[in-house]
DNA sequence: GTGGGTGCAAAAGGTTTGCATAGTG
DNA sequence: CACTATGCAAACCTTTTGCACCCAC
C-alpha cells in the first residue's frame, strides 16, 4: 500500500511521472484541474471545479473538465469518493448493514451488521471529534466470485 | 436500535401502520412500488423499479415512482444506500481514508485511516466468504460541530 | 366532498458523445 | 508533423416541478 503524499508540488511532480509513464501530454488543462482539487480541501463537484479552473482558464470548457477529472482518477492523482454511480438505488433493507461492491460488474450485495457493531462502536466515538456520529456504513470494494470466476476461465 | 423484519407481509404491515400514523393514503401505485422493492434482493434503480412497477400498473408514470419512492424512504419502509448526492464528487485523498458526512448541510470531510486499519482488517477476511475484499470506505452520517451549534442557538 | 396523490409535459441538473480544431511531444 | 487533447453543440440520462384531474379517506 503505497502512500501518497497530499503535498500539492509531490502530487504534481506524480501527475507529471505517470503522464510520461503513460504518454499523456501535460497541457495546462490539465496542470490547473489537478491544481484546483488539491487546492480545495473539500469534496468539489466537477461544477465547482468547473468554476474555479475559469478563473485561471476563461475558455475551458466543462467537458474538458469532466474529461480530465476522469483522467486525473485513471492515473491515480486524485481520488472519486466510493459512488453506486450515476442513480440513486433503494433497498429492502432498513436497519444498520454494509454493502459488498464489485468492481468489475458493479453488483452491490449486502452485509448484515450484526457483531461487528462492537468491532466499530468505539471507532464511532473515537472519529466523532466535535463531529455527531450517528451511524455509519461501510463500502467493501472488491471483486465477486462471479466475476472471480470468469477472470479464472481467462475472459477477464 | 429497532429491528424490522425483512418479510414482505411484515414491511407490509409496517406500510400500512405508518401511513395510518402519518394520514397518508394507501394507494395502489405505492403499496406496488413497495412489494416491486422487496420482491428484488438487489439495489434497483428508479428506473428498473419503474419496469417492474410497469408491469403490474402499465400506465404508471415515472413522476409517481419517483415521489413514492421517496416518501417510502421518509416512512422508513424501505432504505436508500449512503451517497454523497446527485453528482459526482473529486478529492485530493488517493490513499485509503474515511468519510463524515454531515446529514444537515451535507458537507463532507476526511478521516484518515490511520491505526483504524487494524480494527477492520480481521472484519475485511471475515466479510469476504467468496467475495475478494480489496479495500473499504466507512461513511459516517451524523452531524457537523457547526449544524450542531446552529441547532443549540435554536435556529433548529 | 375534500385534500392529498397521480399523470403529463416541460424543465432542470449532470454527464457523455461526435466532430472539427488546436496544441503537445 | 502526427497524434492527442480540447471546445462546441447536441444528445442523453436522471430527477424535479407546475398544474389539472382523480381517488382514498
Amino acid at each position: 500500500m503505497s502512500f501518497q503524499s497530499k503535498e500539492p508540488a509531490d502530487r504534481m511532480a506524480l501527475f507529471e511521472r505517470r503522464c510520461r509513464e503513460r504518454g499523456l501530454a501535460m497541457t495546462v488543462q490539465r496542470r490547473v484541474v489537478l491544481e484546483v482539487v488539491l487546492a480545495r480541501g473539500d469534496h468539489p463537484t466537477a461544477e465547482q471545479i468547473y468554476e474555479d479552473v475559469k478563473l485561471r482558464i476563461p475558455d475551458i470548457s466543462r467537458t474538458t473538465v469532466y474529461r480530465v477529472l476522469d483522467t486525473l482518477v485513471d492515473i491515480g492523482v486524485i481520488g472519486k469518493p466510493s459512488h453506486f454511480g450515476a442513480a440513486t438505488r433503494y433497498e429492502p433493507n432498513v436497519h444498520r448493514h454494509h454493502h459488498l461492491i464489485c468492481i468489475e460488474c458493479g453488483r452491490v450485495s449486502d452485509v448484515e451488521d450484526d457483531e461487528t457493531v462492537a468491532d466499530i462502536e468505539p471507532l464511532m466515538r473515537k472519529q466523532a471529534g466535535d463531529f455527531a456520529v450517528l451511524d455509519y456504513s461501510i463500502h467493501f470494494h472488491g471483486v465477486c466470485s462471479a466475476c472471480a470466476a470468469q477472470a479464472r476461465r481467462g475472459d477477464i
